[in-house]
DNA sequence: GGAAAAGTCAAACATATGTTCTAAAAAAGT
DNA sequence: ACTTTTTTAGAACATATGTTTGACTTTTCC
């Protein structure tokens, strides 16, 4: 898709906000208005080619018709939802491949594009109250505090595992005396452990 | 609510259609167009009838801004959504009070109303993967089968406990050794856990 | 630097659309 | 039957709104 213009972003953007808070679409002066145009064929100009685009549609000879895109007009994540984009390891890492099989409940808060969930596989975590076919809510971090449960990519692998840092060392450790911790240095943190869903 | 003449019905039921299919309102002469009224100040004057007994609104002097009352086009509970009423034992039995706290995002499928969610206290239920202060997800029924897990009220107070039934016993059993079984003669199902979320 | 393209504005324009007014028809109440 | 209220129609009206046109400015490109 092709960048837009600051300007066309403003005139979407403000768009959006008005049918939202009206239930009705704005008047190209209404839109001049708000993103500096001053004229109303500036307006048309850009709105010409903002539906050339695909972003919106109007009717010649109708008033107050701009409709936006499906594309846009879409909750573009669904809200409260969290994407689950497959398996990850809890014990022996079995291999993450990444596509959205549904989308979880969740709160995410205002930054919902950096969480998603893994479906948890095997038993090392089962002292920390983490069941195979759990899912874990994970938001994206290149980090984290000792102590704190995180996803890693281990050889191309995903794994859960708490993180443990003493002494300069890193290891990831499995709550499950039956398996044993890896070594931190050969993985990288995808992202750091925040909710649990489990359906019965 | 007063009762609505055929007519004005269909003025509602046509403005609806038309604003699910077009993303905007008709105009007034649309609006006659389809439910036979020839004249636009006849629109005008079964509008201003509605307006009044608010069923829908619209500004004067904007074209096309009719928009319908939320009693109208409102989705009615939030979809999704679990309410989070209390606490419950999973230890020493606790008072369950119940008023909804916030509304937890889980998909509780076509009955939601039959929902809600727990708070667990104490840690009776290790052994099952249910820590203290995961919120259980709970369907209300009168009953359950063995090995399920289930909330029970017992004296009052809410728990949460599997079930078992053997020989024509009833038990609640506890996921952790270092608490007793109760007597289920003694208490009623208040509903069966489905699900489980836990916020770190 | 000059040409081409894109963006903007101002003004005049055409018309879609809500408004007003008056009157006729229909319905309801007495 | 008569009055009152409600509903509808038609025409004229005012204006909100999209459209067109031409010129000017800014940006992009060679």
């Amino acid at each position: 898709m092709k960048n837009l213009s600051d300007r066309q972003q403003r005139i979407l953007d403000f768009i959006r906000a008005y049918l939202d808070e009206n239930g009705y679409p704005p008047s190209f002066r209404e839109i001049g208005g708000n993103v500096g145009l001053k004229s109303p064929s500036s307006v048309d100009h850009q709105l010409k080619r903002l539906r050339e685009m695909g972003y919106l549609q109007y009717e010649e000879g109708h008033f107050r018709s701009i409709t936006l895109t499906d594309q846009e007009r879409e909750v573009l994540p669904p809200q409260g939802m969290v994407p689950l984009v497959g398996n990850v390891a809890a014990g022996a890492p079995i291999l993450a491949e990444e596509h959205v099989e549904e989308y979880i409940p969740f709160d995410a808060g205002p930054h919902p594009e950096d969480y998603f969930a893994l479906r948890v596989r095997g038993e090392s975590m089962l002292g920390a109250g983490i069941l195979p076919d759990d899912l874990v809510i994970v938001r994206r971090q290149p980090e984290a505090y000792n102590g704190e449960i995180v996803v890693a990519l281990f050889e191309d692998e995903a794994t859960v595992k708490t993180l443990s840092r003493k002494n300069g060392e890193v290891w990831l450790l499995p709550e499950n005396p039956d398996y044993e911790p890896i070594d931190g240095r050969a993985c990288r943190i995808l992202g750091k452990v925040v909710g649990l869903v489990r359906r019965y």
